[in-house]
DNA sequence: ATAACTCCATGAAATTAATTCACGCAAGGC
DNA sequence: GCCTTGCGTGAATTAATTTCATGGAGTTAT
């Protein structure tokens, strides 16, 4: 059984030249790695060495193990430097469960400047899971989940991390652009646009058209935000997205945000981890860069 | 401090499921498995698993162990197999001295089988040595010496493996080609041509040449057999030689052995090495090969 | 030469580490 | 609710590593 600790020594008595020198550099009196070595080579049922005099030198075994050691050793010390930087928080893997389609466009700018800061920490997005958000947290299958819904469970953590208004995009030249806000009843001779997920899931239902029992013409589905607006600005559809968003596509094409009702819908995204990783360095970081980044949005 | 028997217990863990299996497949108690793992997510200062009910999940730690074990476990494998080869004899590096030019061609046909037979042994040849052959040996630059020159120093050990006999190389229509044998005095109108050697280390002038104190019209040196050989096919001078070597070459170049002197010049080529390497199973089968490669020469 | 010194090997004793034993606790399965 | 399974812990035991004390053999200096 060849262990880490004979390749420290055949590494240490070929770099001191001699026992007696190994031994002194190991923190060990000569008799303990002469005792050791013996027992090395009763183990491998070879000598590693041949005593020439009162010389050490490497028989074809020592210097093959002496070659393992230089390939090894190396391996084991990067290896504790790693861990260590584990166990401080600097390095680990992040990966962000998203329950909220638009937040993908805030995740990209607050996950930049991260990286930066960052560089033992891989970032990782997903977007489905099997058993929800929660679960997926609880499964271990992400570490961070963004959602506006933060539902409470024993181990779970959340917190804030900004707060929008969802508004109603409309082409520009639409009627409903110039408007201070929009009626559920407007939409109903308009197609709307969502992602694709349940409509309990989407504010613009439950908490706008549905109150009112409305319902708009037509409804598509549309998996990404870059599309839905091009079809938007298309005059095929209106959706409902968070207003900083709208905001600034509003400066590439002709779309502009209407106000849902007279009060407006307002949301708030939490950002959920496991009670367990709450003092990881790299996550607590990341739950401050996620607020920061918000300010210059909200 | 990672030891190679962490990496074991991370490996076992993570196959067996569980502590209980992993202790049972490693022949340990669950109690000092238990302990050990304490002990090492003490030193390293992480939790390596984390108790899930009566689960182990491995952390970002022990993922990263996990990888690494399965990265090094099986080079430490792997070397004990390669040592324990080693300390049976059937691996390791057969370095060849030669003290003995034109042996260099006897050699060729002696390593290619025994490549075959050793496929764990690398071999090397060298053909110059600081220190001279014997010195090679015991400065562990070679493990066998080819010499002509058996000179006996404690610890080390000689044996005949091949006799030839020395023979002037001539041009086929040479006037000496048709003779029984040739004189000394019948090289002091050619041109000889020999290995850049000391002259006495060579034969034609040790036990021909001089003893008669006649010598040739000019001298040359070559390094390499073959093209000395068609030198002298050429008509450009004469050689001394094996028989054997020349009698191979002359079925493809106008060239003829005649004997030197009388009684000819018989020479024995001797393979010596260090005494404490006869038990080497490797050196040992060297030995038989070389000798019996011979008798197909001879 | 021989004395002084250096380096390695070895057995016994001391120390330190690993393992087991015995037990308790908590989660899952029936 | 009870039984089973799996993990953790402290004390006791066993095994290993290390040190101490010593001797031999090669090297160097006198």
């Amino acid at each position: 059984m060849i262990d880490r600790n004979h390749l420290e020594i055949v590494r240490e008595v070929e770099r001191s030249g001699s026992l007696t020198a190994a031994a002194d550099a190991m923190c060990l009196t000569q008799s303990a790695l002469s005792h050791a070595i013996k027992k090395l080579e009763q183990q491998l049922g070879t000598p590693v060495w041949v005593r020439e005099g009162r010389k050490l030198r490497p028989t074809q075994s020592g210097l093959y193990l002496l070659s393992l050691a230089n390939r090894l050793l190396p391996q084991f010390e990067h290896a504790e430097e790693l861990v260590g930087q584990i166990a401080r928080g600097q390095r680990g893997s992040l990966r962000i469960g998203m329950e909220c389609h638009p937040c993908y466009q805030w995740l990209l700018k607050v996950v930049g400047p991260y990286l930066e800061q960052w560089p033992g920490v891989d970032v990782d997005v997903k977007q489905r899971f099997q058993f929800g958000g929660i679960g997926a947290l609880f499964g271990y299958d992400i570490d961070v989940l963004v959602t506006p819904d933060p539902l409470h469970r024993k181990g779970l953590v959340y917190e804030p991390v900004f707060d929008y208004e969802q508004v109603l995009v409309v082409p520009s030249n639409h009627s409903l652009a110039s408007r201070a806000w929009a009626e559920p009843s407007d939409l109903e001779s308009e197609t709307l646009i969502t992602y694709p997920v349940d409509a309990e899931r989407l504010d613009i239902y439950t908490r706008f058209l549905g109150p009112a029992h409305s319902s708009p013409a037509r409804h598509k589905t549309i998996e990404t935000t870059d599309i839905m607006l091009q079809m938007v600005a298309a005059g095929r559809g209106v959706s409902a997205l968070p207003r900083w968003l709208v905001e600034e596509y509003a400066h590439q094409m002709p779309i502009s945000p209407v106000r849902l009702g007279r009060e407006g819908i307002d949301k708030q995204i939490f950002l959920g981890l496991r009670e367990r990783d709450v003092d990881v360095a790299y996550l607590q970081s990341f739950m401050t860069m996620a607020r920061e980044t918000t300010w210059g949005l909200a």
